[in-house]
DNA sequence: CTGATGACTATAG
DNA sequence: CCTATAGCCATCA
């Protein structure tokens, strides 16, 4: 046994990091760095933004409510990508302002009941 | 196995 | 604000 993950494991990381992603209410957001410590992955911002990007055409995640730890979108400012997420946000209310979201009035922080409710829903 | 990469984060100067 | 450095960890060549 020795080698990294398997399969079923990767699976089961990524299902938790799109149910922690698919928690944060319309017009709240929350950073890379958070949804992996509630997801579990207490180290693991990373694969945040990798299992949005491995997700098969159509499906719906709110994907654009993650940002960076700063408040800033994950891409390039005016990149295509950049302005999609923006404009998602945008129709949710989250406004950019200098080319960030103001993460002391937008962040999400989950209820004590949801993070004891959720969770085992979630996970399973 | 090794090294590079990336939708990250924190700290220091 | 910037850059540099270090830590992080799955993935890929």
């Amino acid at each position: 046994m020795g080698r990294g993950i398997g399969n079923a494991e990767r699976e089961r990381r990524r299902r938790r990091i799109l149910a922690a992603v698919c928690d944060v209410p319309p017009g709240k957001v929350a950073s890379y760095g958070q949804i992996a410590e509630l997801a579990g992955l207490p180290r693991g911002a990373r694969q945040v933004g990798r299992a949005p990007s491995d997700l098969p055409r159509g499906t719906d995640v709110p994907w654009h409510r993650i940002l960076t730890a700063s408040g800033r979108l994950a891409f390039p400012e005016g990149s295509a990508a950049w302005r999609r997420q923006r404009r998602r946000l945008d129709a949710e209310g989250v406004l950019l302002v200098d080319g960030r979201v103001d993460l002391a009035a937008c962040r999400w922080q989950p209820d004590l009941d949801e993070l004891l409710w959720k969770p085992s829903a979630a996970w399973d």
